[in-house]
DNA sequence: GGCGGCGGTGATACACTGTAACAAACCCGC
DNA sequence: GCGGGTTTGTTACAGTGTATCACCGCCGCC
């Protein structure tokens, strides 16, 4: 859940979402590597939505650079472990908070002020798409649903005028 | 020129768009200026979502380069007028058959077989994602839909099993 | 031990997408 | 014709993503 009252907030699940990328890992026998671990990390302590060259920076130390192509791996890698969402309209990362059930759609919440990322799902919204495009007779094989706005706690702190 | 060569989904016809287009923009008072006119034709006639670039190269001939920069302004332009729409997940610009009530959403169909994009609203699909963005305390200010799948066309050509 | 395949990483180069800045051309009313 | 806004040309550059090859570490096999 994507949380607004201060950092130890957002990135107090950065460790349970490290551990969960391990076991998930370990249980489809696949490598969790540091450099793979570093990336997650980067995105999951940035609190809103980070661009490939932005993590590749924020990983990067004087005498060890890390390169925006082996980011680029990196999350290819997480987002096919469904461990990292990216957003289209932000050509952006963000870390899955969500846990989503096979072939579930989800709606991604920007929010224009502080750039948080929340997710959320609805069964009414995928039924009422599910028909829409049936109408049409389309054949749905992925389907991408970005909304832009204020999220509740900005919506608080600036209050209408 | 070439305007009946497939069973495209030119629903309104190039001729017809432009004409509408310069109607529009004579109503508005805005010029409706041979770039301009140019690069709705080649979206128009594509068939198919077309990036920049490829509007650039379409329309340049040996002695007459148009920089995509000119592209550019010119699909800001037709979008700020609502007769271009772009396709985020694609990088890539249609033109809009479509003729939309204000602030009414857009559900883009876009196919990986053909590459044709069709337009379809519904309320439904308004009404339950208004719901949804409620019950998490969102106030949006815009949002994408985009959904790849096979259009109608390219599953009857092909038929499966 | 040596050896070869395999996946991950490093490194360079490149393609694609989009914008900033400034000058020149154009249009339109005065 | 003149002045001011708009449009376009041109160049340069920033941002995003991919191709390619080489190297390394690991693991199974001979
Ligand atoms: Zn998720
Ligand atoms: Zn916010
Ligand atoms: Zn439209
Ligand atoms: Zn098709």
């Amino acid at each position: 859940m994507h949380r607004h009252e201060g950092h130890d907030a957002c990135h107090a699940g950065t460790g349970d979402m490290l551990a969960r990328a391990e076991g998930l890992c370990r249980e489809r026998g696949l490598q969790f590597t540091p450099l793979r671990r570093d990336v997650l990390e980067a995105v999951a302590e940035a609190g809103k939505a980070q661009g490939a060259y932005d993590i590749a920076e924020r990983l990067s130390v004087p005498g060890k650079r890390v390169a925006p192509v082996s980011v680029y791996r990196a999350l290819d890698f997480l987002m096919e472990q469904g461990l990292v969402h990216r957003i289209a309209s932000r050509n952006a990362f963000i870390p899955c908070t969500h846990g989503h059930a096979p072939g579930e759609g989800v709606i991604f919440l920007i929010c224009r002020t502080c750039g948080g990322v929340d997710e959320a799902s609805s069964e009414e919204v995928e039924g009422s798409l599910g028909r829409t495009l049936e109408r049409a007779g389309f054949t749905p094989t992925h389907s991408i649903l970005e909304v832009e706005g204020d999220c509740g706690a900005c919506r608080d702190r600036k209050p209408a005028p």
